[in-house]
DNA sequence: TTGCTTATCGCAAGTTATTTGCAATTCGCA
DNA sequence: TGCGAATTGCAAATAACTTGCGATAAGCAA
């Protein structure tokens, strides 16, 4: 990680990597998450600075957000997000599913409407097996 | 709408007529958006009246929300939700497909993990076509 | 029509999530 | 080791909603 943010003029500082620690222990987790993780062995890290650092990391590349239903982005590390994510609008859990289960569909828009879909991005909502057997 | 209303005990308001008018008459637009095209014609009318009202004819289900990538959320009258959403995340866009065009997607995650995809919850997130020209 | 109950409204204050200004700190090249 | 610029912590500012509350007004009933 150092490289890729020399490379850029920026610095690579603990507050930093803990940051992009935090991210790549926890999945995929909101800034406040992130925050509460890190605060578990750095209390004095302020939750501006997660913001401030996940940001950076997202420019780097070296991590990415999705949008997962309702207001909060979740934070992923740029290698784990090798599947779609299945939100569940019910319970709130986070399924997945692996990327090619959309390559027909994507190709499908890229062809047909010239849209080139960001699958890191993808979400899809719905309903999960659990909570779709109850109603 | 009339109907709708009273069967659960709730009134039809001039304000309240004018929030689904609104959500009609702009197709999918934000709480702000839609608050700004009713003070057009009526002024007096506040922000948290546009939000509770919103929220109350969503529960009728004259009218529902989708999160189009960012923050936000958007807000449709119920028929006329026959479509997906392709959000550009450069420009914002917010262009539109057939339902159709994700049938064989979604049939894949209902067979394959019990996923019940909410099409109208659908949001799609990459580049439009212009945008993705440039880069 | 008139009265009455209670849903709804407008307004102001309160949350929650995120951003920003700024002085103090500290990376990292020289 | 020294220095300039990136980065941090803190506190205040925004943005997007939500909520409490007294005043207003739908809509059933007489």
């Amino acid at each position: 990680m150092r490289d890729e943010l020399r490379e850029r003029g920026l610095r690579l500082t603990p507050q930093r990597e803990l940051v992009l620690t935090a991210v790549r222990a926890l999945g995929h987790a909101t800034p406040e998450e992130i925050a509460q993780y890190i605060h578990q062995t750095h209390p004095s890290i302020n939750l501006s600075t997660v913001y401030r650092n996940l940001e950076t990391l997202e420019n780097v590349g070296l991590v990415l957000h999705t949008h997962l239903g309702h207001g909060g982005a979740t934070y992923h590390a740029a290698e784990e997000v090798n599947h779609l994510h299945l939100v569940c609008g019910k319970c709130g859990s986070v399924g997945e599913a692996p990327i090619d289960t959309a390559a027909t569909f994507v190709n499908t828009l890229s062809d047909d409407y010239g849209f080139k879909t960001d699958v890191t991005h993808f979400a899809v909502y719905g309903k999960c097996a659990n909570c779709a057997d109850g109603s």
